[in-house]
DNA sequence: CCACCGCATTAACCTGTGTTATCGACGGTG
DNA sequence: CACCGTCGATAACACAGGTTAATGCGGTGG
């Protein structure tokens, strides 16, 4: 059941494209130095300067970011193969906090590395576009769903992106995160996440049952929530393709 | 007052990192074939065939999203010298509309220009990737601005983004935008900004004359919003540098 | 085996923002 | 010059979701 971490990242780009051997080495350095992190705990902090990035191989992370009145707004959900901080490279100092939400298993390594890639490997760096532009994608969803939707509908599309994103093909969703999580994400207040399931209960959309929710009718929860999954399918023959 | 539309993008990239000549011949393709557009015309539609791009030499436009039920979330803004459509290289189709919300003058270029670019001028291509990042963390902060701050809050801070972004000496802020366009930027109704607005002339915060905004006090305006001006700033040095 | 703590649930109450409607100012157009 | 449509301001009312608090359950450590 559990990947070997080793791969999690090439098994993630080997889904958009083959892989030449000095390219899949380039990738392999991402994920030289695991480390676990305690649930709770902070890889990297907001405002550090961000010279350190992460390879997710096991369990859940976030990004988050904590407002001065100490309210807390969840930006992304990292699983298992994600990098953690592509965007950051783009600035001096984290934007965001950066935080285990399971035990978790991650891989730190320096920017060189990613400057290496984009040094050695055009054709990766191209990858690296198209996974930002997908990142970007999901951000455009969250926008428009915490600006425009229902309480109801938010949870629901929240539930069927993280089933899409994790590829399960059985209905039964491992998800480890409390309601307060799962608020911060959506920008509810934990009580009424709390409201809002037995909501989707009632309707006979979900199941939920200790950390795992069960999907009654997928096709239901897609309609009900607008879910579109266009957003999360990047077209991967945009890159160059592999050459020798 | 008005800059010339030839060369909107080029200063844009300047303002990162100096050009070789034929970097800049490549950015000037896209923008050869200058088109003027209506307010409220579409430049494109979502779910078309995303192989049109554009960059906008003069006059504001927008990304938005229309729902199933009608409302509408504004997604980007665009302003002169940006270019507007890069995530969707990344999609088949287009995930939102653009549409024009001042007269505007855009240069409509094929996705075969950006790919030229890509395998033309690694350089560049880092620069786009930078210009990606910052998009995204844009969306971030809009994710916050939405998701928890209040409706003051959030008007402060798209008034000092917008302030920012167009880099204004002054603090008269050219603002054509209807109070609807505001708002569905916000994710508030049109009624709610105005009682903003009124809100934070009563503040004196800011004083508003027919589609200009006077931001009285920028410095208490950035506290109040919590505005942190780091997320617009981007680290230039991290692309390569010219190598000629 | 008990005490504790974090978490989900539920209820009662409160408030910020949406909705609907009206009015006046303005600007374009025939 | 009169008309019409669009936009901003304001008011009255409605409601989704926040807040606070009490309860109970399950896991964990002494």
């Amino acid at each position: 059941m559990n990947t070997p971490y080793r791969g999690c990242i090439l098994r993630q780009f080997e889904d958009f494209s083959s892989l030449g051997s000095d390219e899949a080495a380039l990738l392999a350095r991402l994920e030289q130095n695991p480390r676990e992190y305690a649930a709770g705990e902070l890889l990297s902090e907001a405002g550090q300067r961000s010279d350190a990035f992460f390879t997710v191989t096991e369990g859940w992370a976030c990004a988050e970011r904590v407002l001065a009145d100490g309210t807390r707004q969840v930006l992304d959900l990292f699983m298992p193969g994600q990098i953690l901080g592509l965007r950051e490279v783009s600035f001096h100092r984290n934007l965001c906090d950066f935080r285990a939400l399971t035990t978790v298993t991650a891989c730190p390594f320096p920017r060189r590395h990613l400057t290496d890639i984009f040094d050695e490997a055009p054709r990766l760096a191209d990858l690296f576009f198209l996974i930002l532009a997908r990142e970007q994608s999901m951000l455009v969803e969250r926008v428009i769903n915490i600006g425009r939707r229902s309480a109801a509908q938010r949870l629901a599309h929240f539930l069927v992106e993280i089933s899409v994103r994790s590829r399960q093909s059985t209905d039964a969703l491992e998800l480890p995160l409390t309601q307060t999580v799962i608020g911060d994400a959506l920008s509810l207040s934990s009580v009424h996440v709390s409201r809002t399931f037995q909501n989707l209960r009632e309707l006979s959309l979900v199941e939920t049952d200790n950390g795992t929710v069960r999907i009654v009718d997928l096709d239901e929860l897609i309609t009900f929530s607008g879910f579109d999954r266009a957003y999360l399918e990047i077209r991967s023959d945009w890159a160059r393709q592999i050459t020798a």
